[in-house]
DNA sequence: GGTAGATAGTTGCATCTGATACTATCTCGC
DNA sequence: GCGAGATAGTATCAGATGCAACTATCTACC
């Protein structure tokens, strides 16, 4: 078959390499580490990420109430909701009524929540070690340096955006 | 040994600190990036990210069959499928019946995707240098590679055969 | 002290995603 | 040829996600 009007490969690529991408090579990255680590800890103890992100920030810095743990873990407000939702109906954390203010809870590890924390953490340091295994330690430190600074310039480019591109 | 009666915050981490933990800054930047380019695409060209894959690979490396698409970008067969179908229904990538394999289809962008690809190029590689300005070239070559690791290293974590058998 | 606007949190909905099941076709061995 | 198993691709379903709308409560201001 003769197909005289057909792309050439590499003719309008225009310098553009998706496997040399970094918004590519950052996303296939993170799925690939997302997908692991979510997997350990669906199968082993029933928890999603956003939960494990809760009992996280929870054992790290006590109790408080949803908006700061929304803004502390970056993650929307109704994943928030859900994830907590989902970690009371387990009595892994408990929501008392704030007193100062009727419109939220404060929410707070439950001595049960702080077990599994506890027993969650080593494992999740496993992980992460396992990983990072063969990298040098200070290409692990520049490596969490670089995802913060990309984080925060895509922050910046979404903030500036314009409606009506 | 006696157990408190509300958890201390930095008493159960057991060395486990969610900032400082590399899934989570890897998986918390992932987002922030697709999502600045998910929605760059999406408002001013109306694809998706597996469209634009799709349209990215088929550039460079000419036309091919769905599952040599799938083997080429790590996405799923369906996500795949539904990316192809999208974009064949508006006419920016064609599929031939291939005389070779009646299940398969040859899969080419048409020329009017090549001029999309040519479009959207530049703007996609605009947005890479803004989100590395002020990096060090090195520094984003390091990145690169690390995220190979990490992605390969995921993999193999997660039970992933070998390519090479 | 009453109303407007801001804030905390939930629900609804539309979309994306991936696992599974299914159809159609190919390959291999007989 | 024919049937078993492999492969290409699609359809179906369940779960996750995030935006928008909503309720309830707080705060500011007149």
């Amino acid at each position: 078959m003769t197909a005289p009007s057909r792309p050439e490969p590499a003719d309008t690529t225009a310098g553009l390499q998706l496997d040399a991408y970094l918004p590519y090579r950052l996303s296939v990255a993170s799925n690939a580490v997302s997908r692991l680590i979510a997997r350990a800890y669906e199968d082993r103890f029933g928890l999603s990420i956003p939960q494990w992100r809760l009992i996280c920030v929870l054992a790290e810095d006590g109790p408080m109430n949803q908006s700061a743990l929304v803004s502390r873990t970056g993650m929307d407000k109704v994943t928030v909701s859900r994830a907590a939702q989902g970690l009371a109906k387990r009595h892994l954390l408990e929501r008392s009524q704030n007193d100062q203010d009727g419109r939220s809870h404060v929410v707070a590890l439950s001595l049960e929540g702080v077990r599994l924390h506890a027993e969650i953490a080593p494992l999740a340091l496993a992980y992460e070690a396992a990983l990072i295994s063969g990298l040098d330690p200070s290409e692990v430190a520049l490596l969490k340096r670089l995802l913060m600074r990309l984080q925060a310039a895509a922050g910046v480019l979404a903030g500036e955006r314009t409606e009506a591109g």
